[in-house]
DNA sequence: GGCAAGTCTGTGATTTCCCTGAGAAACGCT
DNA sequence: AGCGTTTCTCAGGGAAATCACAGACTTGCC
């Protein structure tokens, strides 16, 4: 099921109503606060362990809806955890968080079977986008929940990352992609250079701040050129996107 | 829950009708002062604490809803007392003092769950705000309390910075919306300018105190223009806004 | 009416913030 | 390896916001 939330966002819920349940599986404190915290401003109920043993345990007793699971764990290797917790929850999506130079082929193999991968440093928009599609294809959510944010005249398909303005179809780069995203699912609110750089870009990005004004600059190019304008700057505050017509 | 005070107040409950509880953390004695007085003002139980042990062991105890963390202590690095705080309080959110000038790296992640920063030298009024949202979309106080402040036919949302008058869109920059908020949190009340200076200017304002005149005089041009006046002057007292009609 | 204290607002200097072009570096595909 | 694409840095230009200053105006009082 899909409701609006007081707060205008979209959030998934199961069929029953009570909220998902995620186990995030890492040995990093830092990062698995980190998941834990955006996962949890999504609704969801989360439940971390820090090595494979603790994660089979937590599987056994929190039957979560998903699973996040870091491929390089302490005390097993990530595919012997992998193949207790399916034991323990065999329809379960799981995303995988890799090191980028990890072997891919190996991770393609996994994901055959409708599980998706993740290479770290990620950004939280895109787990967050990949466990929604994962949860949401798994059926442990109302499967007619859609994929597609509308603002106005603008459309994004998560699914297809298709994204069109008006009927003409929009070609995006991935971090275009990601920042319209992030704006969409936040319509009519202001949105801080901090908040979108925390969101969109990786965690371990240290560049300039200005990236932001930089892609906001791109997207308006992209969406806004020789429209009414649908992002707008808030100066000293941040960036909001609205339907143009208001 | 909402409710609104016997001075026309509206302020945050828990669902269960007791304050909502907010802890500070920061080791300057005047600025931990400064804010537990504001923030007591709004009608919030305040513990404060002095440094990163302090900070763990009030979280323990106390129990709060939020958390103003400065990240500057002399005991412990920020984020490690973040990672302490968060470990007792997983799904309490934090408000986070930084310096100005301190690269914005350093708040990267920080903002992922939902959290949020302001930076010092700091508006009390920004600081309230921001936690009012903090606590509004962390579900620890009724989440139908919305971010719509009226007067009379004048409308504020603090979520999209949009301001209104009888259905007119206005534009406000950044220190009038924050003077128009103070205003508004505060109808048919008197603020003197030396209030008005206090709440919304940082504290370390070091200068004339005819800006508020200024601003007033801004924000009369922009609302008031050509209408009946909301904003009216008690000479030798200061101002305050009322709907029109009265 | 005349005065003084208090308030309002026009002008312009300064600062801050934002936008964007140009190019370097990293990436991905063949 | 080579080429096109994407990401990001850097820096200049420009616009907007903030504020000081000063003179005009209002109000209350004698």
């Amino acid at each position: 099921m899909t409701t609006i939330s007081p707060q205008g966002r979209t959030e998934l819920l199961r069929p029953d109503g009570s909220p998902v349940r995620v186990l995030v599986v890492d040995d990093e404190q830092s990062i698995s606060e980190l998941l834990s915290m955006a996962l949890r401003y999504e609704g969801w109920q989360i439940r971390s362990a820090g090595d494979g043993q603790a994660a089979v345990q937590a599987a056994r007793e929190f039957r979560p809806d998903a699973v996040v699971l870091d491929m390089m764990l302490p005390d097993m290797d990530g595919l012997t955890v992998l193949g207790r917790l399916r034991r323990e929850l065999p329809d379960v999506p799981v995303l995988f968080l890799t090191a980028k130079d990890a072997v891919e082929d190996r991770i393609a193999g996994l994901t055959a079977g409708g599980d998706d991968y993740v290479t770290k440093p990620f950004s939280l928009e895109e787990v967050v986008a990949r466990l929604r599609g994962l949860i949401r294809r798994s059926g442990a959510a109302d499967r007619r929940s859609d994929s597609v944010l509308v603002v106005g005249d603008l459309m994004l398909d998560e699914d297809s990352h298709e994204v069109s303005r008006g009927g003409d179809n929009i070609h995006l780069t991935a971090t275009e992609f990601e920042l319209l995203r992030f704006l969409m699912r936040n319509p009519r609110r202001v949105l801080s250079k901090a908040q979108i750089l925390d969101r969109v870009w990786s965690y371990d990005f240290g560049g300039q701040a200005n990236v932001v004004e930089l892609y906001i600059s791109y997207l308006r190019r992209k969406i806004d050129a020789g429209r009414e304008p649908m992002i707008h700057t808030r100066r000293g505050a941040g960036y909001l996107i609205k339907p143009a017509v208001s």
